[in-house]
This record gives C-alpha cells, sequence and structure tokens, in this order.
DNA sequence: TGTACATCAGTGAACGCGCGTTCACTGATGTAC
DNA sequence: TGTACATCAGTGAACGCGCGTTCACTGATGTAC
C-alpha cells in the first residue's frame, strides 16, 4: 500500500481505484469472481460505466490487481507470524483466520482457475516468497526434511481448508477446528 | 445408466439428452462450468437453442445432472477399486486417475463454488456413499480410527490433487505423482 | 494574485455480442382402430 | 394393412437483459507564467 500520493490528482486516483477495488471484492465474495462486472461496479459509485477505464484498462486488470493484493496480504500476514516465531502450527492458525475472513480471496489464489484467464508472472514471485516463509519455518522448529514439511503445509492445510470454506463440511457433525488443528499437528 | 428405453421416443429422447450432456461437459473442459451455455450447445448439435427446452427444464438442471453424473461415477470407481480388495493407497490411485482423467468433472464436485447455484439434496446421498466406502476401506486395512482415516483420505488427497489440477504446481521442478504417493502413504 | 492553457475525470450514445427463456406454429412419428 | 388422430421434436421470431469496450465531447481542476 505504498500510495504516497504526490499531487493532489494522483491521490484521488489512488481513492478511487481502491473504491473500485473494495466494491469488487464485496461483489465478487456475493457472487463470485466469474460474476465481476465493470459495469455493475461502475453503477453501484453511482458513475457510467466507461468512467471506470480512467482507472483500469479493462476487466481482466481489475481481476489480476485483486490476485495480486490478496497473495500480497496472504503472504504478509504468513510472514508477520512468522516474525513473532510461531511454529508451522502458529502459520497454520494464520492461514485459518486469514482464509475465514474472506473465503472468496482465498479461492482467488487457491480456487477452480477462472475460464480464459492467466494469472501475471508478478504472483509467482510472490507464491516464492510464501513459499520461502514456510521452508524457514520448518526449518527454525527442527523439522529434518523441511521442503517436506512445506509441501504437506501447503496440501493438506488447504485440503481441510477449502473444503470448509466450500461448506462440503455443511450438513455434517464435526468440528472443523478440531479437525483443522489435528491437521496442522499431523504435519512431518 | 440404466437406460433401457421402452418405446423408440424415450429412446430417441435419452440419445439426445446423452448427446447433450456430452457437449455440455466438453464445454466445461475448455471454458470451466460458470461459461455453460444451452444455446452454444445447441448450435454445436446444428439446432435452434430452444430445442433443448424440449430434453432439460433449463441451464441449472442441466448442471444438476452434470454433477449428479460425476458423483454417480466417482461413487463408482471408489467402490469398484474397494471391491477388488483396495487398501487405501490403492482407493487414492483410483481417486487420482479419475480425477486426471477429466479435471473440470473433479472441479464440478469439490471445486469453487459455483455462483448462485445451489447442489440438489440427491448428491448428500452419493457423497454419504463414498464415506461408507473409505470409512469400510479403513476398517479393512486395520486403522485404528476408521473415522479418521477416512476424513485424512479426503482432506489430504483433495489437498494435493486441486493443487495439481489447478495447475498451482506448474513452473515447480516436482514430481507430482511421488507427492501424491507420500501422501498417500502418510494416511494415518 | 490573476489569467491562459493544458490536463484529466466523467458522460451519454453507440456497437455488437450472447445469454436464458417463452410462444405460436409446422411437420414428422408413433398409435389405435 | 390402411387410415385418422394424438403426440411430440424442432423452428424462428421475439423479449429483455447485461456485458465489455470505443468514441467524441463537456466541464472541472491544477499549473505555469
Amino acid at each position: 500500500m505504498a500510495e504516497t500520493a504526490a499531487n493532489p490528482r494522483e491521490r484521488y486516483r489512488n481513492q478511487v481505484r481502491a473504491e473500485v477495488k473494495q466494491l469488487a471484492r464485496e461483489r465478487i465474495a456475493a457472487d463470485g469472481a466469474a460474476a465481476l462486472s465493470l459495469n455493475a461496479i461502475a453503477k453501484r459509485m453511482g458513475m457510467s460505466g466507461p468512467a471506470l477505464y480512467r482507472y483500469f484498462a479493462g476487466r481482466d486488470e481489475l481481476i489480476t490487481e485483486l490476485i495480486k493484493d490478496a497473495y500480497r496480504s496472504l503472504a504478509d500476514t504468513l510472514r508477520d507470524a512468522a516474525g513473532t516465531g510461531a511454529d508451522p502450527r502458529g502459520l497454520a492458525r494464520a492461514l485459518r483466520a486469514w482464509a475465514l475472513a474472506d473465503p472468496h480471496r482465498y479461492f482467488l489464489i487457491y480456487g477452480t482457475p477462472v475460464p480464459g484467464y492467466r494469472a501475471p508472472a508478478d504472483t509467482t514471485a510472490i507464491s516464492d516468497e510464501i513459499m520461502a516463509v514456510l521452508l524457514e519455518t520448518g526449518r527454525a522448529a527442527g523439522s529434518p526434511d523441511p521442503g517436506r514439511t512445506a509441501m504437506a503445509f501447503w496440501t493438506r492445510l488447504h485440503g481441510v481448508l477449502s473444503l470448509e470454506l466450500a461448506g462440503q463440511f455443511d450438513g455434517m457433525d464435526l468440528d472443523r477446528e478440531a479437525l483443522f488443528e489435528a491437521e496442522a499437528a499431523a504435519l512431518p
């Protein structure tokens, strides 16, 4: 969020961009990423559709921005947790809290690929960063094989979390937090 | 596939329904479930759009059919594997083969929920059936806690598989099959 | 401090698109006598 | 075996919708002298 606005115009620009993204997040939370529409967002801001083209090159650029923001936010969350000396279980809790706070943001990163949409290259760097945090945390916790710990962290916790967020546990008599904790505790 | 057609008309009806579903699967494989369109399918069959309303009440019914078929197919696959005496690792291999054969079919069941779409009640019965097979297989393999084994089977293998199918491993130097096998071998 | 000019936000009309769905109708197919 | 009738598949026109995006234009805002 490096938005040190030089001139007032740029400051305003950044404000509007932020507002558009906020409304986009809300719309995605309501109807999913596939249903995201520039026109609908404009209408909700009391503007005409074409106005948004001053702020985003098009629909795809907006989605790309949201994905990058989500990645950035997750990476920061995990790095912060690691910074306070958390072990893998602590990181796992941070991950779950982040995901529950906004399930659609989680699916924006790890969900079913959006048809016809190609993820930007920038995200690769951030996902590498996330991997590095997992590796370092595994190493610090004395794991005999930090690489395996990191991969298991990723795949197993994504497994429980994504099923929970998708509502697959919905009619089941099941303690979701306990299930997640059990998986976090069983990491190699 | 109980399609013992009484009269010729019903036989024809079933054929057309099957063809529509086949084309729908192809379109989903190409562009994802959100992009499924009755008109597009009709065009590809050389018919007008409204014609399909003789066979399906609407778009939602078609999607529902596809989801039920997918569930049915997965349940049969796992039950067949269990029937040949497979242990959880064997079941895991059957699951992966089934998912790799048609990734979008897998996401139809376990992917990000389709916006505004509610899964039909029938699927609950089939997912219970799948759970029962997992439980029984865990029990037969001498698991001390079959319930935990079944849940770990579901969540962990979904974790690796869905990330693989979504292309999250794409730029990584990684043996996917070995990773999956390691998870299957580590089941409690 | 005041004016002239460049910059930029936002509008409204327009284009072409594809969607789901309803409806009145034609023509072929199967059925009953 | 032949005819009369009911059933059903498929058509084409139509409705209303919202989408992404381009374009020429107006009016406000900031900047340079």
